[in-house]
DNA sequence: CATATTCTCTTCTTCAAAGAAGAGACATCT
DNA sequence: AGATGTCTCTTCTTTGAAGAAGAGAATATG
């Protein structure tokens, strides 16, 4: 079970798997004719909740006039809201909105998929596998954040 | 372990993951200076081996202009190499250069903390993780592939 | 052997998104 | 209360990638 010829096909597969996530991804937003960046804040959002156009701005590595622009687009379509901030009149905050119509019909093949695998599952092996999921979240999330980071110096 | 709350759960907690993946992507491929779309076919690449430009650039829905611009892009940047088919001369395939410094760089941090998360899992957790990684995978190429033939209709 | 087809690449044009600089509104500090 | 700083938004300019059309090289077919 951890025979260097194993591990090298583990690594394979994890490859394989990672790419048809992306893949799926790229597809995904290309379908809801959304742009990378578009996607990739409304990521952000997802994961870290609802904060401020700067903020935004700062996640994306974006500076102030494509942030705002970026917003326009996400609250068009409707995936995003701006909201007044009830402690500071100056700033707004951006939240998403719950389950985009869009972006949910795109993504319903693929999660219906992924439902059907995971019912295969007892349910102590859908214990592993979502603690797994738990922890990788976090593991990439940090990493992300970690690139962006050196990617500033 | 199966009621409605635990399954609103799991949807939210398999949603975060996923975004986690994704933001990672996006992030990798800002900090390898790659676009969206050269990413995207360097997926598709490694997922489905050489191709010819001109399957390359069904794939990624793009005219032949783009692709030759796309290959140039990716072959100057040392992820991909230009090879002349052995059968026809006209034709030109599209090889995936193994593990490219940039990206190998960028994706090592990542590539590290999941190492270690499953260093903690028995043989008999990984052998679910990877099973559950194979089918997945299947599962997504699939439905990126449906995405993508329905976006042309 | 000649014609038609296929494949890649080049060039020109068009479009979307990002950067830069500055204005207006509000908060904070003295 | 006045001055300074912060936050968002607007405008202008620039850059990068995508589409369209056509040229050149090689294969296949009659």
């Amino acid at each position: 079970m951890s025979t260097p010829a194993m591990r090298a096909d583990a690594s394979q597969i994890y490859r394989r798997y990672l790419s048809a996530v992306m893949l799926h991804g790229h597809a995904s937003a290309r379908a809801c004719e959304l742009g990378a960046t578009d996607l990739y804040a409304l990521n952000i959002l997802h994961l870290s909740g609802p904060m401020t156009p700067g903020e935004l701005g700062t996640r994306t590595s974006l500076t102030t006039g494509p942030t705002t622009r970026l917003i326009d687009r996400l609250e068009q379509a409707g995936y995003v809201r701006r909201v007044p901030s009830p402690d500071d009149r100056r700033k707004v905050i951006v939240e998403p909105v719950g389950e985009p119509a869009g972006l949910d019909r795109v993504m319903a093949p693929a999660r219906q998929k992924i439902g059907e695998i995971l019912d295969g599952y007892s349910p102590e092996q859908l214990d592993v596998l979502f603690d797994y999921f738990t922890r990788a979240a976090a593991a990439y999330q940090a990493a992300a954040e970690q690139l962006r980071s050196e990617d500033g110096v």
